[in-house]
DNA sequence: CCCCTTGATGTCAACGCTTTCATTACTATT
DNA sequence: AATAGTAATGAAAGCGTTGACATCAAGGGG
């Protein structure tokens, strides 16, 4: 059986009370009885109870995560951030898979609830109104990173601007002299990130007088298979291919088209180009090294914690609530070739 | 505030006790009675504190699982499975991250305990001597997973043959006629699969009569950076280059050989053939596509769940504390050329 | 010399559950 | 009709902490 703080006490000499002292308030406790303390914990391979702590003083140092896929390329990035911020303010972290499942998602407020968490990390999956109840139920923060929030129940998040990001790509593209741009979007029923980044791609069109072609664009749901067949689509679509350049969702489906083009005997960068979304480590692994969109996932998911760590135990003011938007970045590798002279 | 157990029972007007027997011991309750508990339950939006109830009941349907690094491309096919197993078993998974370093990973038991976490996964590190003493006292079953053990504690560990993955892939070379076969073999302070896979390699190599070759051997802690720069040093070992062939110990080392080849100007597979290790997702995205060991990782993380469920609170009979050995499987794609005619 | 701080410690009631044990009201057995 | 089971429920004691409050000794100001 393991030690637990009465054994401690005993054998040090003190109460109960005084061993949690020592743990929680070291300040307020003799420095020889301290020692004397120590020494009983050290001896005993005395471990607190988080369980227990939890019960008692109705938090428990931890933060629930509610992604909707473990196997989500972006996942790792996302969670590094989020797991050193952590660390650093004391706090675990629970994991919760949806399984892009709604209902899944909504569970997993009630369940991490269940155990206690000081606040509520919730990703890239749109939050709706059907979200309110259970917002207004959980009493615990809850902040929102890659995406954001259409319920009435305000809540921060943490994302990046899609629509300028993309809009960059298409400027980025403009200026290596393509003009037949086509895109692989992304769509997903409860995502709204995908309709962000296409309005980025028609905006830049636009602004660079290029027409908006139907045919050019194809969608899928950001996952390398999708993008396979999104391009294998987009070939069918147009026989006489003249395509120049195609921007994607993710880097997965950026892959997926290239994989895609490889196999119906194309090249990247040499027939075409193709800029990819999010900068996953593998984007600079792969030959041609992917060009794409940097989203700053460490960044994001860090920024998320340090606000649940500020807002835990008092209501947060309506300023602190906002929508923040953090910097992207175009990386440029090998995947777009500069056309013309 | 939420509702507690209490406000149930109240509102149902029941004790306690039958609340808590309509959640853990259905059949012992009234139907009528359940009825009703289960009606107030649903109308006060009641969700059992997962902390209290793993307090009073001193277990917590947690599993820990402990991993070197959240940012290791096999972590996440590993955990789906463990997810998908704990799921199942109606468990949930505690995550703690290790850095890689063996001071975390040891603090890892301790915290997991805390949380009075009902088993512990303990993931691709050799476990040695000195976890004795934790292991001594966690009170817990531990499996290992991807790694196995040294310690005098006995641990059961699900794993694969790796010297004998590692010969197929010798073997499999042999067949297609390839003789001046190299390695990019895995290195790392604390682990010992790197060890089993060359010499896998190595008993390949005698096995069918080849010569082992210092000059064709490089190491590399299995990710990226670590296979590229093995292959650089690969290279200038060998300035008259006549490697046909390229074992390596895993995919992304595999991928950082290929990057680095082609750096060079050689190509994946005209020039030189390319296997990994792992058969991870990105195995078949990449062009060429990897031809690679496909570790059952799924299958590994379930086994070792259901093993755990087996074993907790009990103590596990001697027999059943075994190594076992999971099926590996060569998944031929596209970076392997047939030499000769 | 007494009273009031102050600092260090102890006491004890929570926290929200589970679980023994006791109680009650039936039903079956003799 | 008396006794023993049995099924459904309740009362209450923990589980390992924390935190409000009480206690106590030592020191300082009046």
């Amino acid at each position: 059986m393991r030690a637990t703080i009465r054994d401690v006490a005993k054998a040090a000499g003190v109460s109960t009370a005084t061993v949690s002292r020592v743990l929680n308030k070291p300040d307020m406790v003799d420095p020889e009885t301290m020692e004397r303390v120590r020494a009983a914990m050290e001896r005993m391979a005395y471990q607190p109870s988080a369980i227990a702590r939890g019960l008692s003083a109705k938090r428990s140092d931890t933060l629930g995560l509610i992604v909707p896929g473990i196997t989500d390329f972006f996942f790792n990035e996302l969670y590094k951030g989020i797991d050193r911020a952590s660390q650093q303010n004391g706090m675990r972290v629970l994991l919760y898979d949806s399984e892009h499942s709604r209902e899944r998602a909504l569970d997993g407020f009630s369940i991490l609830g269940g155990y206690q968490v000081s606040g509520i990390i919730f990703t890239s999956k749109l939050v709706t109104e059907d979200y309110d109840p259970i917002l207004q139920r959980v009493g615990i923060p809850v902040v929102l990173t890659l995406t954001q929030s259409e319920a009435r129940t305000p809540l921060p998040s943490f994302r990046i601007d899609e629509v300028r990001a993309m809009f960059d790509v298409v400027a980025f593209l403009v200026t290596r002299g393509h003009q037949r741009i086509g895109m692989i979007a992304g769509r997903q029923w409860d995502d709204k990130t995908g309709e962000l980044r296409l309005e980025g791609y028609r905006k830049g069109l636009r602004h660079f007088g290029i027409e908006y072609n139907e045919e050019l664009v194809e969608y899928g749901q950001y996952r390398f298979d999708d993008g396979y067949q999104a391009m294998q689509r987009l070939l069918e679509k147009q026989p006489n291919f003249h395509m120049t350049a195609l921007c994607t969702a993710s880097d997965e489906m950026a892959l997926g088209a290239i994989r895609c083009l490889n196999d119906n005997g194309l090249h990247v960068p040499e027939d075409i180009s193709v800029v990819g979304f999010d900068d996953l480590p593998l984007a600079r692994m792969i030959t041609p090294r992917l060009t794409t969109v940097a989203q700053p996932f460490a960044e994001i998911g860090e920024a998320a914690v340090s606000w649940l760590v500020r807002a835990v135990g008092r209501e947060p003011s309506p300023s602190e609530i906002g929508d923040y938007l953090l910097p992207h970045r175009l990386v440029e590798r090998e995947s777009v070739r500069a056309l013309g002279s």
